[in-house]
DNA sequence: TTTTAAAATTAGTCATACAACTTTGTATTG
DNA sequence: CAATACAAAGTTGTATGACTAATTTTAAAA
């Protein structure tokens, strides 16, 4: 039999993370103890204390600011990468997998956003795409307000995996698909939101699921076909 | 104009992700130099160098063994937190969420893995099902192997994003499991599995893409309920 | 050959010092 | 009074050195 090991610095990830998600210490949004005290609470030394901290940090919950401090994630997921996945080297196969994964997922996520979604969210979806078409219209760029418009289907879907992971998905999608194509496709992309963005939003709002998954899934069907 | 500030620790991080994904200096499995000599080849201190392993360790990348070394990741994912998921509160809820996830993705996964899989993925497969028979009958018990049975069909999707997404997730959902119920649910779970792998398994065989993502549907939905 | 013990290898931890950046407060200037 | 410039305090970043503890390897002993 032989007994675990578990370094200091990952007790301690797993102390700060019950601080956050268990005991609700330090809620999103706010700031840790700068690092010489809250070692000397824990009883660690300050290098474990930032090995735990980046640990954190890699996983999405803690925001690492220098001179400023340390900050609990307001778990908008800007992981781009996990298990490098980033790194493959087919990086147009990648894409095509990463569509692929989205199809299977986004459009039961539409549905479930359809049946689930409260007022404010529906409201807020509707606002997005809204904010979305001006942004075009202007020429402005969307791609932020595009990937917030699927968090906050995901979020409708009131199903707390999916709500987050799917932030990360879409921000590995937005940067396979930029390493894997130096050209823009920026018009094909305006006419797919500007045709589909709408109609999901309408069909979550009167709480159509059939037709949020079929639009949602025509949605990333022309999205996929857009990159060829 | 901000320049953006990257940590070492961070650079360092990417540097060991670009040999390990791009220039294969180190593949899955091998040893990377000590951290003495490979803080000195990097050119950092050694506390920069620990804090880039453990991040990449926290990505699922690299995996420590105290005094031996440190290793490529044979991607076999043991993650189970990303996100502090599991540290939501209400477990039932949870993994009622992680089913819910589950169902939405296995069964699509299975019908990828019937078409897509080759010859000696689909032997492994059957091969696991077997297995896992074997085990319950001599009423051993079989978690680790269910979860790469699930594995083993991701793998076989030949698509790279389920392939190493879905070891977390199965590992993720047992621990989901364990932390909202005490009791064990053994009977039942022997029961489900020893029902639908074979049929998953024979489905996947003869390339029955609507089967296989039938049987892998009952199967969630039997897990699911027997969670009751 | 097997067992045992010592040595080498390697990651873990701590303590200290200083550097670099951010925020805040204060004084100077127009 | 307002705006700017500067100084000070607060905070994370980085480096170094020393020591601890687990593991593996090697060599000696049975």
């Amino acid at each position: 039999m032989k007994g675990e090991f578990i370094p200091v610095s990952q007790t301690i990830a797993n102390r700060i993370s019950d601080m956050i998600f268990l005991d609700k210490k330090y809620i999103p949004g706010s700031k840790l103890p700068n690092e010489y005290d809250l070692s000397a609470e824990l009883g660690v030394s300050r290098a474990s204390l930032r090995e735990a901290i980046k640990i954190l940090a890699a996983k999405g919950i803690l925001i690492i600011k220098r001179g400023s401090g340390t900050f609990v994630s307001d778990s908008t997921g800007e992981n781009d990468d996990i298990y490098g996945i980033k790194y493959l080297e087919d990086k147009k196969k990648l894409v095509k997998h990463w569509f692929e994964f989205r199809l299977i997922l986004e459009p039961k996520s539409a549905r479930l956003a359809a049946e689930n979604a409260d007022g404010k969210q529906v409201e807020k979806i509707c606002d997005f795409s809204e904010k979305i078409t001006q942004l075009i219209k202007s020429g402005e760029p969307f791609t932020k307000e595009d990937q917030q418009f699927h968090a906050l289907i995901a979020e409708a879907t009131k199903n707390d995996v999916i709500k987050l992971t799917m932030p990360s998905i879409e921000s590995a999608v937005s940067d396979a698909i930029q390493t894997s194509s130096k050209v823009g496709h920026t018009e094909k992309s305006n006419e797919n939101a500007l045709l589909y963005h709408p109609a999901i939003a309408r069909f979550i709002k009167y709480r159509d699921g059939d037709g949020a998954e079929m639009a949602m899934r025509f949605h990333i069907l022309r999205g996929l076909k857009d990159l060829e």
